[in-house]
DNA sequence: TCGCCGATGTTCT
DNA sequence: GAACATCGGCGAT
């Protein structure tokens, strides 16, 4: 089924977890997100709009695509609500298809470091500025909503930031082995 | 297994 | 000029 983008980032960042997204066929089931809104000092749209993230302040379920420390690309979904820079960030991916054409865009053979990391995942699904404003239910992206009712889904303290530390906004797959690293409880 | 470091676009001070 | 939603390679443990 579709994959609905009608809710806060929040929200969509914890149904995105075991949804299988792809990009021209290549890609797997999403084991681990992070969510930012505007009010959030460590989101990229917390100053407001500008050239860099004016996808994150266009309609939802579009993907914003931006380059992190100067070379990697990093992927995220716009939520609601609309205009107000709200989004997620696809950190990590349990690869399932065109897992050789990943080994080949990656120059590794280790599965489980294909898509352990936003600029790993978008170095092996092909992701690049190209792709910033693209709607993410048109090709060359696919994204399919969990068929699995009950997903056992962890939070924690989102990954390489140093604002805003006590939003549990990082979401993964229990136990799953393609975290890009383990999680951490937030303060309790 | 851990931690430091370099590469370097975009934004902010 | 510095910080940053990162990664891979290197040398030290």
């Amino acid at each position: 089924m579709r994959f609905d983008f009608s809710a806060t980032a929040p929200e969509v960042a914890q149904r995105l977890i075991g949804a299988t997204l792809t990009v021209d066929g290549v890609g797997g089931v999403i084991v681990e997100t992070e969510a930012y809104d505007q009010s959030d000092p460590a989101s990229h749209s917390y100053a407001g709009k500008t050239a860099r993230n004016a996808s994150m302040f266009g309609p939802p379920g579009r993907a914003y695509v931006y380059r992190s420390y100067g070379l990697h690309w990093c992927l995220n979904a716009v939520c609601m609500p609309a205009g107000h820079g709200a989004g997620v960030l696809i950190r990590a991916l349990e690869p399932t298809v065109g897992i050789e054409t990943m080994q080949h865009r990656r120059r590794i053979q280790e599965v489980r470091l294909l898509c352990a990391g936003p600029g790993r995942l978008c170095q092996a699904l092909g992701v690049d500025r190209s792709h910033d404003g693209s709607r993410l239910d048109r090709k060359p992206f696919r994204l399919v909503a969990s068929s699995t009712r009950e997903l056992l889904v962890t939070n924690g303290v989102r990954i390489g930031i140093s604002h805003s530390r006590e939003l549990s906004w990082r979401f993964a797959l229990a136990g799953s082995r393609f975290l890009s690293r383990p999680m951490t409880a937030g303060a309790s």
